[in-house]
RNA sequence: GCGAAAGUGGUGGAAUUGGUAGACGCGCUGGAUUUAGGAUCCAGUGGGAGAAAUCCUGUAGGGGUUCGAGUCCCCUCUUUCGCACCA
């Protein structure tokens, strides 16, 4: 016989509604926990990767109700998007149609598997209500100075004549018409992040990041300290700066690489000849994508112009190349081919000259014989008054000398670029600027805010921007003069609405301003956030720099917005991410129907730890499933005994307790203690549940309870009791309905965290592992409080360890206190 | 190419601080029960030798540190995630 789920998760669903008990309370006495696991893109259904996020937050949510916190875990969608849009056109119909049936259908998929979420609170990118406050966000920030506008290249399909996303391009060409993509140059809003580059590397002020991440997002800033060194043309005034790290070797410096893109070359392009200009178009035109490809060869073709090196005036050639790129550093590379690998292939191949200056000290380079760059430190060669000293240390005095001379200066670069927000599509927050014919760049004041977007717009006749199609909407009115202007059409990149929603949730409703500060401080930062480690950098690093912008306006307190970040693994099929295109996906809703709620989060948490990939197995769904019915069935079939004992208390010695029963109340609460610690230290729900897999074995190992005296029966009865209280974060549904069946009035989360006792837990004896070295030949039982002196002489006296000893010498023995005795002998 | 992780039985995984490798679950084998299927219960289950005690071997591969290494260090391979060729 399966147990109920279906009846009982039904019933208990409807009770938490009714009770509304994860309703979170402002300003609450209680002690706040705000739990928040990335909100989904309403793609229509729920995938395997949701239910294991949520069920994750759900067991973190409800270990903190049962602590007797004020929780508050909110559920949104992120709602605006690509995939939206693309979905509506192949169906014929409207992302604002679409997505909301897909939310609808979420929505229900949620309230199925039982999660806590607070609906009161619930948001939508997509509605204005929402995106009203990015639009009003975005003015502070433009009001701050941390918007600007510049050109920037984009993928770019002449024949749709649209601008292309890099997962829109494939294999250099449209992914819709195959049309091979070429660069062109936009103009674009951006946000200042690099502003924040310097604090956004501080990360004092969470309190719990997977290290992983916090390298992951140094790395991605990438601050570095170098040297701006200023190289003289040869025939002109103008200057090309270029940026290092390793000042040490300039001397060595034999060419100068520059990407097509670099203003000194559009410059001379005009009168390049027709060679240097086919090489350029073609490098600029290829997409982000090729040009960044590991196959891509490097290349580069000689401009005829020199520079001179500012520190000894020696010619150096000019190259205009495809691997410079021109937003890092000042978009030019000083290359030496003798001690960067990059540069030595570039010098071997179009046989540039190669100038030692750095030393190997342990064996003389020789020109004729490197077949590669040497980039270790070494001591300095070739460089005037600098030669004989040791390169590391060269760097500084280098610098110092050139900035004396006024040819460079020591300089910090962040690897970090600013946040190009614009995106040519329709579903998205329309970005609040109009362009007026007499004031220019006009932001739209916030009383005439939400700028809505159209809802008639014809989607899919062209595969241009569909904004560009309603002319009543573009055609406007300046708010400054009155007079004739035109809305901006591109709208925000999707990762701006997700900035910042998080502290939206503290106040979901206000339609005055995007959320009560007090509020936001009431329950900002998020103690715990959830999500794919896919975003360990983008959307992370986003949110830290919306959440500092608005500390900075005054409308939020805290530094931080996410005190934890748990990064949870994917939940891959065959040993691959499951996905539709290779049909590998489970649908969680079959799953639900079949075996519950509670057997789904069961196995999902029970597969690996939340951090790491968990493979899905149809099979281990049913032992999850078998694992609960064993629970059922050991409530009904000893339930007079539970309810007549559950609340008895001790009432014999403890001594008196038959050795099985007494190991059984060891069990009980070693489980305890086991449990709390797995969730409270170590985020780790597959042993936790392991754990009490592991107690309920042991409870089955009692057999004849009828016999049992009526201590006994306490402990046994106490056994079981624990159960529901330790099984409620991972199933909740069953445990409310055990809890009841015992007769508890209170919920299963208002009877509090159980207890363990210490003194229950204390053994007697000890196992001791006898080694020698290194191997094992022996273990023994000892009591717990043996001397060191005894524990070496009963080890020596273990049969087989007599035997491996027999004519050896006892060099050394070490005792591990409680776990082992290690023998070196000779 | 760059950055970040991971690799343990047939399988998902456990081993929390360098201290008995394989907890717990799945699968499999044998048995009990059942008209059958299913469900349930009991026993076994890394590989090799042995009747057994026990021994040898074993955590992607190679090397090292240590009385002792899945765990620490170095090299290699493979897989996954992210990306903006980061000088």
């Amino acid at each position: 016989m399966e147990y109920p789920f279906e009846k009982i998760e039904k019933k208990w669903q409807n009770i938490w509604a009714e009770k509304k008990i994860f309703d979170a309370e402002d300003f609450s006495e209680k002690p706040k926990y705000y739990v928040l696991s990335m909100f989904p893109y309403p793609s229509g259904a729920l995938h395997m990767g949701h239910v294991s996020n949520y069920s994750i937050a759900d067991a973190i949510s409800r270990y903190k109700m049962m602590q007797g916190f004020n929780v508050m875990q909110p559920m949104g969608y992120d709602s605006f998007g690509l995939p939206a849009e693309n979905y509506a056109i192949e169906h014929n119909s409207h992302p604002r149609i679409t997505t909301d049936e897909n939310i609808n259908i979420m929505r229900n998929q949620f309230d199925s598997i039982g999660f806590g979420l607070d609906w009161e609170r619930e948001v939508s990118t997509c509605h204005s209500d929402y995106y009203r406050w990015g639009q009003w966000l975005f003015k502070k920030m433009y009001e701050k100075g941390l918007v600007y506008k510049k050109t920037s290249f984009v993928n770019w399909c002449e024949s749709c004549q649209t601008v292309l996303a890099n997962e829109q391009v494939e294999d250099g060409k449209c992914w819709r018409c195959e049309t091979v993509v070429r660069q062109k140059e936009l103009e674009q809003w951006f946000f200042k992040i690099t502003e924040y580059a310097e604090e956004l590397l501080d990360f004092s002020k969470v309190i719990e990041w997977p290290e992983r991440v916090k390298t992951m997002q140094t790395n991605w800033i990438g601050k570095s300290f170098g040297t701006e060194m200023w190289f003289k043309l040869e025939d002109s005034d103008d200057i090309i700066k270029v940026f290092t790290t390793r000042p040490d070797t300039i001397f060595g410096c034999t060419f100068m690489a520059v990407p097509p893109e670099h203003p000194l070359m559009m410059k001379w392009l005009e009168k390049a000849d027709s060679e240097i200009k086919k090489f350029c178009d073609k490098v600029m035109n290829e997409d982000k994508i090729t040009r960044t490809a590991e196959e891509t060869t490097k290349e580069g073709m000689f401009t005829g112009r020199y520079a001179l090196n500012p520190v000894n005036g020696e010619k150096v050639q000019i190259w205009v190349t495809n691997y410079v790129l021109m937003d890092y550093g000042t978009g030019a590379v000083m290359a030496v081919p003798a001690h960067d690998q990059r540069d030595f292939e570039f010098a071997k191949k179009y046989d540039i000259p190669i100038k030692i200056v750095i030393q190997n000290p342990e064996k003389s380079l020789v020109l004729k014989e490197m077949t590669k760059a040497y980039i270790e430190p070494g001591i300095l060669v070739n460089s005037a008054q600098f030669d004989g000293m040791e390169s590391v240390a060269s760097q500084k005095a280098i610098t110092d000398w050139m900035v004396q001379q006024k040819t460079g200066k020591h300089t910090i670069t962040y690897r970090l670029r600013d946040w190009g927000i614009s995106r040519q599509r329709y579903w998205g927050t329309p970005i609040p600027i109009v362009y007026c014919e007499k004031c220019g760049t006009v932001l739209v004041p916030d009383e005439d805010l939400p700028v809505k977007l159209p809802e008639d717009v014809q989607l899919g006749k062209t595969t241009q921007n569909p904004l560009l199609s309603v002319p009543e909407w573009i055609n406007t009115t300046c708010p400054q003069c009155g007079g004739t202007a035109r809305r901006e059409t591109d709208t925000m990149d999707t990762f701006v609405d997700s900035s910042w929603y998080f502290a939206r949730y503290a106040d979901a409703k206000n339609d005055k301003i995007p959320f009560d500060k007090e509020k936001a401080d009431f329950w900002l930062p998020v103690d715990q956030y959830i999500g794919g480690i896919e975003h360990a950098v983008m959307h992370l690093m986003y949110a830290r720099f919306f959440h500092k912008f608005m500390r900075d306006i005054g409308l939020v307190s805290s530094d931080e917005p996410f005190a934890r970040l748990l990064t949870q693994g994917m939940v891959t099929k065959d040993g691959a991410k499951m996905s539709k295109s290779k049909g590998n996906t489970v649908d969680p809703q079959y799953i639900i129907d079949r075996y519950g709620a509670d057997t789904v989060r069961v196995f999902m948490l029970f597969a690996s730890p939340p951090d790491k990939d968990s493979e899905w197995s149809d099979e281990g769904v049913k032992g999850s499933f078998r694992f609960l019915n064993r629970v059922w069935r050991l409530f009904e079939e000893n339930l007079e005994l539970i309810k007549e004992n559950s609340a008895a208390k001790e009432r014999e010695e403890a001594q008196s307790i038959f050795a099985e029963i007494k190991e059984l109340r060891f069990s009980t609460h070693f489980t305890i203690k086991k449990v709390l610690n797995d969730i409270e230290d170590r985020m780790q729900f597959n042993t936790a549940i392991a754990a009490i897999m592991e107690h309920l074995n042991n409870i089955y190992s009692i057999t004849e309870t009828d016999k049992l005296n009526d201590t006994e029966k306490a402990v046994f009865a106490e056994a079981c009791t624990v159960i529901p209280r330790l099984l409620y974060f991972f199933a909740p549904h069953i445990s409310e309905e055990l809890w009841k069946l015992m007769e508890r009035e209170e919920l299963v989360h208002e009877a509090g965290i159980p207890e363990f006792n210490k003194e229950f837990l204390k053994k007697d004896e000890v196992t001791y592992v006898v080694q020698i070295m290194g191997k094992v030949r022996g273990k023994m039982e000892v009591p717990i409080n043996t001397s060191q002196e005894e524990i070496k002489k009963l080890a020596l006296e273990i049969e087989n360890v007599k035997k491996y000893m027999e004519g050896k010498e006892i060099k050394k023995i070490i005792v591990v206190p409680k776990k082992l005795v290690s023998i070196v002998a000779k």
